[in-house]
DNA sequence: TGTTTCACG
DNA sequence: ACGTACGTGAAACAA
């Protein structure tokens, strides 16, 4: 049986990808849409296929030949948009992962390329099959020589084939004949200019009935259509212009060895690393385990079974200025060290024996007095291990988080890969599979050690590489003077908790339950049937189908039900007001009166989780449960508040700043007039609105102030008059005359808004006021929508960040400050703009002073910080 | 698992 | 013509 071969036209199948699938972005914002799809048809056609040669061809980036004659005649092509343009290098290098041989030549497309192989190899008596998205090369199609050309529709790939027999089936001229009728035709995207006033149809006639161009001319008093005929005489010249564009040269001087073209197996080490590292999940499966932990580092680790041994351990790691620490634990036990000396002298201790955890835990708070401890996460170190702000260590995952706050998640392998020259490690998942530590810890504590090993190793080995990256990138300050001193204030917060009261909080979702079963009867009654009101599909037939109430639509997958689409839509009618108020009750119940109820810890308290490297602008954020968003806009759900309460002898201080995005804006701007502003007004919307709509500040109404407000959060927010239209809803041009007015009011906010897209675009990221920054690689998108979106970025970004950074330094100082005056008084919560202290009643003084002092004194800016304090027997009240 | 909705700043 | 305000997390539903 004869050999076969497949050729891949490069560009033109990662074209299809591009514009054929939803363009996809991992979680570093890489574009990866048009790989994903190239790979996924790669595979089907070889499965399919079963070829034992394969290579691809692209085009070159330099205009080519052909192409080159015709710029020369009319224009230029339109350009590649970038996020395809930056999948072309990335396609190549996952299929040189692959071991896939891939060609490109100057001077000559991809298409000659094709060509010139399909005919060489056809000589040889091979099997030939082109995989394109371009018709053209259907001029290639023999016997031998098959053309594959996919088709998306409906999202479904589909391929059709051609040998010179289905082109003439389909077509009805010869695979050399396409040549001709496409000179006739011409190709805009080909810059093939074609002869007026001909096309397919035409083109089709003549070529069947002449069998060529020339011919057609020889004959040209024959020719039928008066149109053609005219055009043909005018245009012969272009047509065999066409002609020489169209033909695809297969004759090209490629070298090309077979041997390197020969598929191999493509699921190597290293595509299985690319893949991962693009994220490319349902592709993963394909890689057996074999070819993953191949080129993987050999664990040569110790093991340290006896205490005489650990004591050497810690001794020796005393000497060290950095160890790699990971503690393998979970919130109630420890189950072991694994801690790296060196790069290549990295040990595991499990607890056992007299090797407590308790044992080991003491031996690493010992060991932080003289050596740096450098862990993924420290603050999960020291829920057993208590340390203290002068315990010497180094947060890897922070410093991650900083240099790129878009990752989704920060784990041991990827630090590997990006600190450590690409190193490959096996991940968690290959060591310990789904397992939790326990779970793995009760099967074997080997599989463990070694899952340790290479945390603690890779602590140790990439924390010179991304201290130096914190010293480049200029964040080191705020690395060391906000986020690490950080780690120990928050893990205060959880340890302490918030006290809550468990039977209020559950006679209170028993009163919501029974308003939501009157709403569901009356609405179920309204309606005229019984369905689930928490379903946006079910609800939305009803609604926009059953009772026809005029509905636009708006999600993919059918009507919008959000509250504010049902105000504006019918807010007279009887069942909107009746699902929006079961609805909001429903998600009272659900979300806090049930799901605070779930987390109540047996100290009576919640101890929710502060997270400080989820977040692309700094903020931090709360989980399990989220103390952050607990309701305060609604009276009913305030209620919720009253459950939260201090400890006996206690009150709740709750101080928030007033404004603080807008008077970092005022900062950060430098604009005068709103500096100005700030100093003189208690009432900044009502001040914004007077010189806006240049009216005296006392009458000022409350629409215009309404107004100003909305204008004034939508500066923050990165304004867009769409925006605001919709916030106020009114006309796009309303709101584009607000901002105009705004801008004209306070023209150097318009230039520093202006001037963070320009250096964000210049630069790839923006900064805050004290350095950290935030990627924005959608400024540099073609998709207007998302351009759009990175500019609102780049605007909000720096403002939102800086006044993070700010309430970040006030909750270090008050937490160091009520430690070193030794108080009893306690941070419990943060809510970004806002701090709750569960305030000894002894100490309500010192703490409110402390308040004030640090959270105004937190940053020094053009105008001044304000706080509004309050204090309270519960939550309700102290806000 | 992804989508929708909604709670907060 | 495109279809959005910025930043989060949880619950419920729909596949």
């Amino acid at each position: 049986m004869s050999e076969k071969i497949l050729l891949i036209d490069g560009h033109s199948i990662l074209n299809r990808a591009f514009y054929g699938l939803p363009d996809l972005t991992n979680s570093e914002g890489k574009h990866t849409g048009a790989v994903y799809g190239f790979l996924n048809i790669l595979f089907r056609i070889l499965e399919e296929e079963k070829p034992d040669y394969l290579t691809v061809a692209f085009d070159l980036h330099e205009p080519t030949f052909r192409h080159k004659m015709y710029e020369a005649y009319k224009g230029t092509r339109k350009p590649m948009p970038s996020e395809l343009r930056e999948q072309v290098p990335l396609i190549r290098e996952v299929l040189t992962s692959m071991g896939v041989k891939t060609v490109s030549m100057a001077g000559y497309e991809a298409d000659d390329l094709l060509g010139t192989l399909a005919f060489r190899s056809e000589k040889q008596g091979m099997d030939v099959t082109i995989l394109s998205g371009d018709r053209d090369l259907l001029q290639l199609a023999t016997d031998k020589i098959m053309i594959r050309l996919p088709k998306t529709s409906r999202g479904k790939t589909t391929i059709e084939n051609f040998h010179a027999e289905q082109v003439l089936e389909k077509y009805q001229v010869t695979p050399p004949q396409i040549i001709e009728l496409k000179a006739l035709m011409g190709d805009s995207a080909d810059n093939i200019p074609g002869i007026p006033g001909v096309g397919e149809k035409t083109a089709t006639k003549l070529i069947v009935q002449y069998g060529s161009i020339e011919n057609a001319h020889e004959h040209l008093e024959e020719v039928k259509p008066n149109k053609a005929k005219e055009s043909l005489r005018e245009h012969y010249d272009l047509a065999v212009l066409s002609k020489t564009l169209a033909t695809i040269n297969t004759d090209s001087p490629l070298e090309f060895a077979y041997e390197e073209a020969r598929l191999q197996d493509l699921y190597t080490p290293e595509a299985y690393e690319l893949c991962k590292r693009l994220e490319f999940k349902n592709l993963l499966s394909r890689f057996d385990a074999a070819s993953v932990s191949q080129q993987t580092m050999t664990d040569d680790f110790f093991t340290c079974e006896d205490l005489s041994g650990a004591e050497a351990l810690f001794q020796k790691a005393a000497a060290k200025p950095y160890v790699g620490v990971e503690l393998l634990c979970d919130r109630e036990d420890v189950y072991g060290v694994g801690i790296a000396l060196e790069e290549e002298e990295v040990y595991h201790i499990p607890a056992q024996g007299l090797m407590t955890g308790d044992y080991l835990c003491g031996k690493l708070k010992e060991l932080a007095d003289t050596t740096v401890l450098c862990c993924m996460d420290v603050k999960s170190v020291l829920k057993h291990v208590k340390l203290t702000e002068t315990s010497h260590v180094f947060d890897t995952g922070i410093g991650v988080y900083l240099l790129n706050p878009l990752k989704s998640s920060y784990t041991f392998d990827d630090v590997a890969k990006e600190y450590l020259d690409g190193k490959l490690l096996p991940t968690r998942e290959d060591l310990l599979g789904k397992d939790s530590i326990q779970k793995a810890w009760e099967k074997s504590s080997e599989g463990l050690g070694t899952y340790a090993c290479y945390v603690a190793y890779t602590a140790l080995a990439s924390r010179g590489p991304i201290e130096k990256a914190l010293h480049e990138t200029e964040m080191w300050k705020v690395y060391t003077e906000i986020e690490l001193p950080l780690v120990f204030t928050l893990n205060s917060m959880e340890e302490w908790g918030i006290r809550v009261k468990g039977e209020e909080l559950k006679s209170y979702g028993e009163k919501l339950s029974v308003r939501i079963q009157e709403l569901e009867k009356m609405i179920w009654e309204q309606a005229g049937e019984e369905f689930n009101i928490n379903s946006p599909k079910q609800l939305g037939v009803i609604l926009f189908e059953k009772m026809g109430i005029p509905g636009g639509k708006k999600t993919k997958t059918g009507y919008s039900t959000a509250a504010d689409i049902l105000e504006k839509l019918a807010p007279e009618h009887e069942i909107i007001k009746n699902i929006l108020e079961y609805r909001q009750l429903a998600k009272l119940k659900s979300t806090y009166a049930d799901g605070l109820s779930a987390v109540i810890e047996p100290d009576r308290r919640i101890h929710s989780t502060f997270n400080q490297t989820i977040t692309a602008t700094g903020r931090i954020s709360s989980t399990e449960p989220n103390l952050q968003n607990i309701p305060v806009r609604m009276e009913l759900g305030r209620l919720i508040r009253k459950v939260f309460v201090p400890e006996d002898g206690f009150v709740f201080l709750d101080a928030d700043y007033s404004q603080i995005e807008l008077r970092v804006l005022a900062h950060m701007s430098g604009d005068e007039k709103l500096i100005q502003a700030y100093r003189e007004a208690q009432d900044i919307h009502r001040l914004t609105a007077s010189q806006v709509f240049h009216v005296p500040f006392d009458e000022v109404t409350p629409l215009q102030r309404r107004n100003a407000k909305a204008v004034n959060f939508g500066i923050v927010y990165g304004i867009s008059s769409f925006g605001l239209s919709q916030d106020l809803s009114i006309t796009r041009k309303e709101a584009a005359a607000y901002i105009e007015k705004y801008f004209e009011t306070y023209p150097k906010i318009k230039g520093f808004l202006d001037e963070l897209v320009a250096t964000g675009k210049e630069k790839g990221y923006v900064s805050t006021m004290l350095g950290r920054r935030r990627p924005v690689p959608e400024l540099k998108s073609s998709n207007f929508m998302q351009r759009s979106f990175g500019e609102r970025v780049a605007m909000n970004s720096p403002i939102q960040g800086s006044a993070a950074d700010i309430i970040k330094i006030a909750m270090n100082r008050v937490y160091e400050r009520m430690k070193q005056e030794g108080l009893e008084s306690r941070l419990v919560l943060q809510v970004h703009d806002e701090l709750l202290i569960e305030t000894k009643k002894e100490e309500i003084e010192t703490v409110s002073k402390i308040l004030e002092e640090e959270m105004k004194g937190a940053a020094h800016l053009s105008v001044e910080l304000e706080i509004d304090m309050h204090e309270g027997e519960n939550w309700y009240e102290a806000k």
